[in-house]
DNA sequence: CTCCGTGCAAATCGTTTGCACACAG
DNA sequence: CTGTGTGCAAACGATTTGCACGGAG
């Protein structure tokens, strides 16, 4: 979470009430939001706003550092953190949850790359079911 | 590479022109094709074969753990080989390429999961400038 | 005052679906 | 014969784009 000002300004670009509301919220989000769930939060606060603003803030968001576009099976999700980490993705209910891990920066150099091949990041995603929903197979499987 | 008849049969599915076709233009493919690129290789071996086709053979092998599906920026990619492995990603061509390695596979014991989480796979994927891109880029500066 | 960022609507792209017919089993 | 897989075209969801206006600097 950095001051969103002075980090806009820094990349040559111009500071809004848009931006400064879908930052936070995406910031304040518990979940990886996608664009469309941001949009609707983000109504809240600034009415008026348009899904394509939410659009042109997350790219530059990702852009210039600030976020991380996870995408995969469906709509791209959006994530703050910024530190090395991989995602789980549950295949019944799409939920993405963080695995902060120094395991996944250490990755990189593990690999076996093509020849030539200059990395840039490594993204790691772990598809499987997600507690809750485990959960909720086991009842149901049980009441049947 | 397995007899498909069999296997599609052993799935309770029927075996036709159209899926062994686009199997063997799978199997054969250098990179990792998207349906559409798939789609016009196959064509040249069954000319009246349909998009929707393609798709939902590909949705098959995918589902019968024949085939592997890619999903990122842009469309899905394809991709037989189905020892664990991961995948670069060309920020600039975005050419995907196989990354085989051990490391993959061992890399699930090794993340901290969140708590009750049932992993199913692992996918892996690099970020960078293949090899081609790079040196075009370099020529590129020295021409400038 | 100058442009960058915005809102809107239409366009685009990848993928899925509904339907009638064909052909594998 | 029976029902699954096919081809076609239309629908769909996510994202991008073109354009004119408004507000940040």
């Amino acid at each position: 979470m950095v001051d969103l000002r002075e980090h806009v300004h820094r990349c040559g670009g111009r500071m809004t009430a848009q931006r400064e509301a879908i930052y936070d919220v995406l910031c304040a989000a518990s979940g990886h939001p996608t664009a469309e769930e941001l949009f609707m939060l983000v109504r809240e606060r600034v009415p008026g706003i348009s899904l394509a603003t939410v659009y042109n803030t997350l790219e530059m968001l990702v852009n210039t550092g600030l976020a991380v576009k996870i995408s995969g099976e469906g709509p791209a999700r959006y994530d703050t953190m910024c530190t090395p980490h991989g995602h789980t993705r549950c295949m019944h209910c799409s939920t993405v949850e963080d695995v902060p891990d120094a395991v996944v920066s250490a990755l990189g150099a593990d690999l076996s790359l093509p020849a030539g091949f200059i990395p840039w990041s490594v993204s790691v995603e772990v598809k499987g079911i997600c507690a809750e929903c485990a959960r909720q197979g086991a009842e149901a499987s049980t009441d049947a």
